[in-house]
DNA sequence: ATGGCGTACACCGTACGA
């Protein structure tokens, strides 16, 4: 079972991108990031068309994600469920969690935060500290989960390219590596990093300056697996080539690939 | 050798991203 995430910056700007990458990929879920649009122009035909059904949280100009999967989504659940529908934490459309194939799979575009001084940074640090409670209260370390998506944090110094220059900045602080850890610490296994040990390696490149060319980014899309999940995994990698492509998201693919028993 | 920010929404600029 082949599970990918993208965060695509617009999905009417880069609908045909994956439709493309879709056609030529041919993984059975995808989850997408950043749709930055409402429910009524989301490209829900373009992707019947060839054979995946879409399961979506919108809203206008900002987040939004969607789970794309060959077949049925399940039980389909939006934002921190665990918390009021009214909490600040829900009024951005962060998360989306689906069954496929009896895989619960979770799409999530967490917080940016701007920076270590802005008022985004605490609603961040929060917005993690409530996506482990909500692990916690609804799902298991023991069942197959995969949670896919922008974390916005470099989980090490190797996943940046200028750690000393951006030391205890924003995407590499120590409070936000921490509250990525402690997600993980539910028992989540960096599926990237089971397959790829180097420095260098990354999902994020800035679109100023020439960044990508220049093999200048940051590791900030994951995919996290559980246990039951992680040890079937048998390979899992960024593909460039989408943010080669006219007119590019910042963002690049991440796909695993899991043999299921 | 070069050079390079994009998207949304409304306004002709501003907010936001990472």
């Amino acid at each position: 079972m082949k599970i990918a995430t993208w965060n695509v910056n617009s999905i009417k700007v880069r609908a045909e991108q994956v439709k493309k990458w879709l056609l030529r990929a041919e993984p059975d879920v995808l989850c997408l990031q950043e749709l930055k649009t409402t429910a009524d122009q989301f490209p829900f035909g373009l992707f019947e068309e060839i054979g995946y059904t879409a399961a979506i949280s919108a809203q206008k100009t900002y987040n939004g994600v969607a789970i794309l999967a060959r077949g049925q989504i399940g039980d389909v659940e939006e934002g921190l469920s665990h918390l009021p529908e009214k909490h600040p934490l829900n009024e951005q459309k962060r998360l989306l969690c689906g069954t496929v194939n009896g895989v619960r799979v979770i799409s999530a575009y967490m917080p940016n935060g701007e920076a270590t001084g802005s008022e985004k940074y605490p609603y961040k640090l929060e917005f993690f500290r409530e996506f482990r409670n909500l692990l916690d209260r609804r799902r298991s370390p023991a069942e197959k989960l995969v949670v896919c998506g922008d974390f916005n944090v470099a989980t090490e110094d190797i996943d940046l390219y200028n750690p000393s220059e951006r030391a205890g900045e924003i995407l590499c602080s120590g409070p936000e590596r921490a509250a990525l850890e402690n997600i993980k610490n539910f028992g989540l296994a960096d599926c990237f990093r089971i397959h790829n040990k180097e420095a260098g390696r990354y999902t994020w490149w800035d679109y100023q300056g020439g960044m990508f060319w220049k093999g200048l980014g940051m590791r900030l899309d994951l995919i996290l697996a559980t246990k039951p999940l992680a040890e079937s995994c048998v390979a899992c990698d960024a593909d460039l080539s989408p943010r080669k492509w006219p007119r590019p998201s910042d963002h690049t693919v991440v796909w695993a690939d899991f043999k299921l028993s």
